[in-house]
DNA sequence: TGTACATCAGTGAACGCGCGTTCACTGATGTAC
DNA sequence: TGTACATCAGTGAACGCGCGTTCACTGATGTAC
């Protein structure tokens, strides 16, 4: 049996429902912010009825989980493909990469906020704390490269580079990124603000800068 | 009339509900998160009735608006302390400013989330617009000083630098100092993070060290 | 190729619960005289 | 100093609503033979 639905033929069964919830769960925090994912809605949204989530998630916060993890893999993805191998220079893709970020940060606003500012607890969801060891591991293996390139006296630790860029590209883009109301006002753009700071940073470590 | 409730005498009138709502809900969100606060729970926690709240509080945005604001208040107060006028050195101080920082988000981590990560909107709340730009101008005024004190040529826009420092200590205590589950492990201190990457920061300005 | 059957994914009705919100009310407080 | 009165801050009962959750069920799918 199959029937239509919103102008759509589906059968008794969805055959998709859990990237459909997951979809609906982003545009719930896209619309309404992180407190507006509610399995009910999403299920409403998703066209079936309030039971069938529990198919496929134990509760909200599997859900949400489910969204950051997938959000941290295609993360990882956006930042490796920014990075190319390090090309032309690896101070010039590493910046590349920080753009990378902001970006991501704006039009996965979604998926940004269920990926750091869900209040999931990390330790309950060991896939997203894999999802989200992967991606930072781009970071830092870009930084490894980075911080090769140096001198090799006074050369930092490429986890500390690669921990200092991942807060500075966080707290650029949580302050002043955000699609909410929470944005901060700034005069001139994230991306010059972000690429200034690695440029004075790159300059205190002793890198060349290009 | 007055009578005793939790071992403490009381009369009708409660004589502080607005500043015993605000504490429920700095208790609320450290022991549940921010989704966990409820104008209903709320009142339970300072003895009132479900209607009593509205008597203070539009509804619960402004509560959270109101807890954000004197956040911002107490905030603003403790760099303002830590910097003391620059001394001994406005390096030295503008350090002691950003380990300062990181003790106001670990030891008041229920204003920081609400200073940051309640996604009440900015624009719907002058007063907490206000105390947020009071904050930022301490940070603003310590780079004033900072730069000030830096060799005229190539001498770095202050502002530049105040939302670089900002961007980085924000981008650290949100992702390393939270109290909730969602903090990543770090194989340092955050205070030992963000003071190197201040310092290398510093030298890349150009800045004398101390 | 067809049939029987196990398994799976979704239904829809039901329930309790807590929250938001309103309302007429009432006890306490402050002030004018 | 005492009294009358206006104002204020909290009460408690009531209501609707949406959410979470469970349950026996049923339609669809896949597989063994």
């Amino acid at each position: 049996m199959s029937w239509t639905r919103n102008g759509e033929t589906r059968s008794y069964h969805h055959g998709n429902l859990r990237e459909a919830l997951m979809q609906a769960t982003l545009d719930l925090i896209a619309e309404k912010g992180i407190a507006g994912v509610t399995f009910a809605e999403a299920a409403r949204r998703a066209g079936v009825s309030a039971a069938a989530p529990y198919r496929h998630f134990r509760d909200r916060d599997e859900l949400i989980a489910a969204v950051a993890t997938a959000g941290f893999d295609r993360f990882a993805e956006v930042l490796k493909a920014s990075w190319q191998e390090g090309r032309p220079s690896p101070a010039a893709a590493y910046e590349r990469m920080g753009r990378a970020y902001l970006d991501f940060a704006r039009q996965h606003a979604a998926h940004y906020i269920a990926m750091f500012e869900s209040g999931v607890p990390l330790e309950a969801h060991e896939e997203l704390q894999l999802a989200g060891s992967r991606a930072f591991a781009v970071l830092r293996e870009a930084a490894e490269v980075l911080v090769a390139h140096m001198p090799v006296a006074g050369r930092p630790p490429a986890l500390m580079v690669a921990l200092h860029t991942w807060s500075l590209a966080h707290g650029v883009a949580s302050l002043f990124c955000r699609a909410d109301g929470a944005r901060r006002k700034l005069p001139m753009t994230p991306d010059e603000l972000l690429e200034a700071g690695f440029l004075v940073y790159l300059k205190g470590l002793g890198a060349p800068s290009d």
